[in-house]
DNA sequence: TTCACCATTTTTGAATTCAAAATTTGGAAT
DNA sequence: ATTCCAAATTTTGAATTCAAAAATGGTGAA
């Protein structure tokens, strides 16, 4: 199995909640299953731990990172300036096929809020700020996007979601999207921002289970 | 030798130019040098792979990434995003001893500048914005921009300095902790974006040099 | 002389092995 | 019965080993 296959397995298996954030992490038992020695793992472990999923205790073995309020509220706010970044670009280097794209993603996603489909909404809610940091047309962007997102993503926080928080995300995606259409730069980087800041409030606000991640937990009050 | 310890080192000799970018890093001479066997060079080495400062290629072995014109151009952006963030934040956050510091890494930039030493200039320089940086009290940001400078450092370009751009970078640094003083983070951010957005234009239009990095081969026109 | 093909050597990627550190277990003393 | 200490076991970190892939070199034919 190649080298980045098993990273990627891993980073899977962590963001997927499988192993809970400060849980240990059993190095004999994912060789098993993973059916590679402890050499490759180990390799995967250090990379990861390097992108701040994984923590190394020396000589005590590794665990899932856990994430205080404080990590939170930190990539939070690193999130916020990438993509208000990546928003500027995105107007000045997005095509009229890839705005045509993101307008569709954004279709989409109003239909599934339409519907009520709080799982879908989201998927589409994160397919369109990911289209929009793709439009920027840098790599070195995407990456550093990717991991802040990933370990967001890893705090599995849960936010009372309710109708009227919701209605106001939609329109504020509305803002985005009519930002991308007028290719305002400035002002769909200040929206964005704003969009990401309201976020984290009802993260911050609602605090994070960082319990058994299987169960999503995602309530509508 | 601890794992760290060897990202460390390793880092280093890349970001010193020991190892030209593109050239093959070879494994033995490393293990032979460090005095540690293949296993913690290779964890190493695929660290530094994830950083973006190593290049691996499958069956054939791992190369010291060599940055193009592209790449440099957008860890530039970046960096400038990162930058802005970093400064709104240190205005908000940033002590008055700590301003006082920057204050007094300034002046002390400002003398090197005055007896002409580019390399004294250079290095508090970037004293400075590493100390905006940390001042705002954001260690994921703080890390992601370790990681972005340390690879646009790489680059190793070369820019000719003349008296004209030197002394408008001065006076950019006067404005940037003019901002800082006064707290203006909105004012700090528009600054720093500026200031990157010239060094880059520099290093662009100079293009950059990946050769023998020992020399630094810093001249004043 | 040059090109192509095959054997040999080297290098890579990964499993295994080994020593040191940590944890657990069992027993003895209070 | 509980606590403390020491031996045994497990786990970790790193060296070594091993198989497969790639590079090298040498020979023979065109």
């Amino acid at each position: 199995m190649l080298h980045e296959e098993v990273v990627g397995r891993i980073r899977d298996i962590l963001l997927d909640g499988e192993i809970p954030p400060g849980a240990r992490i059993p190095e004999r038992e994912l060789c098993d299953r993973l059916q590679i020695s402890r050499t490759p793992l180990r390799e995967a472990l250090k990379v990861l731990a390097a992108e701040g999923l994984v923590q190394l205790l020396p000589h005590r073995g590794s665990r899932a990172a856990k994430l205080t309020d404080k990590d939170v509220r930190d990539l939070f706010e690193v999130c916020q300036g990438l993509e208000a970044l990546a928003g500027e670009l995105a107007c000045e280097r997005i095509t009229d096929a890839g705005i045509a794209e993101v307008a569709a993603a954004h279709a989409a996603m109003v239909q599934h809020y339409r519907e009520g489909d709080l799982i879908q909404y989201y998927r589409g809610n994160r397919a369109i700020h990911e289209a929009i940091v793709t439009a920027a047309g840098n790599p070195v962007l995407a990456g550093l996007y990717a991991s802040v997102t990933a370990r967001i993503r890893r705090a599995r926080y849960v936010t009372p979601m309710t109708p009227q928080r919701w209605a106001f995300a939609v329109s504020e995606h509305e803002a985005i999207l009519n930002a991308l259409q007028r290719r305002d730069g400035a002002g769909l980087a200040h929206i964005l921002r704003a969009h990401l800041r309201h976020k984290r409030e009802e993260v911050l606000q609602a605090g994070f289970a960082e319990t058994e991640a299987s169960e999503l937990a995602l309530r509508i009050a």
